[in-house]
DNA sequence: ACATTATGTAATATATTTCTTACATACATA
DNA sequence: TATGTATGTAAGAAATATATTACATAATGT
């Protein structure tokens, strides 16, 4: 397989979280139906989610999911 | 955790390969940096790529991410 | 000083995605 | 009939995402 650049993707989580009068990582996690050590990593940009849960996180601030995570290429 | 439904994902691939000039499953694993078996399990709705995956995909036909895929609910 | 809440780190286990390889089938066409 | 191309199935390995548990720290309020 073509080995391609690994893409860089981030995320607006930490601003949407406080946006949101300041939710807390762990409701968050709650409405999302993960983990606090995910919804950490994630903010973190430890590593790049599944598409559901991108999804999920869209859904809990009520956004788009290109609204929430973006790539940059 | 709460056990929450899994969400389900259903993605354009198909139709857009079609659309964008009948661009065969080897053709744009080729250009997503993928295996075939990789389009394959994708387009069957064998399981929800990582985002990453779907940004690529997305990209491989010059469109936004919600454009290819959607979650039902 | 003590308890509580929010965030963070780290190690290990489990689940899911993706790769690799091999083979099957249908279709077109020389 | 033989050959090439596109799609499909399947099994196991490898990589990555997520869960689980435990503990650390800073801030806040009593």
């Amino acid at each position: 397989m073509s080995k391609m650049p690994k893409l860089k993707i981030d995320n607006s989580i930490r601003a949407l979280r406080f946006e949101a009068g300041e939710m807390t990582q762990a409701e968050l996690a709650n409405r999302v139906g993960v983990t606090r050590q995910t919804i950490i990593a994630l903010e973190q940009g430890k590593y790049s989610p599944s598409l559901e849960l991108a999804f999920r996180v869209a859904q809990a601030f009520g956004k788009e999911i290109g609204d929430v995570f973006s790539c940059s290429v």
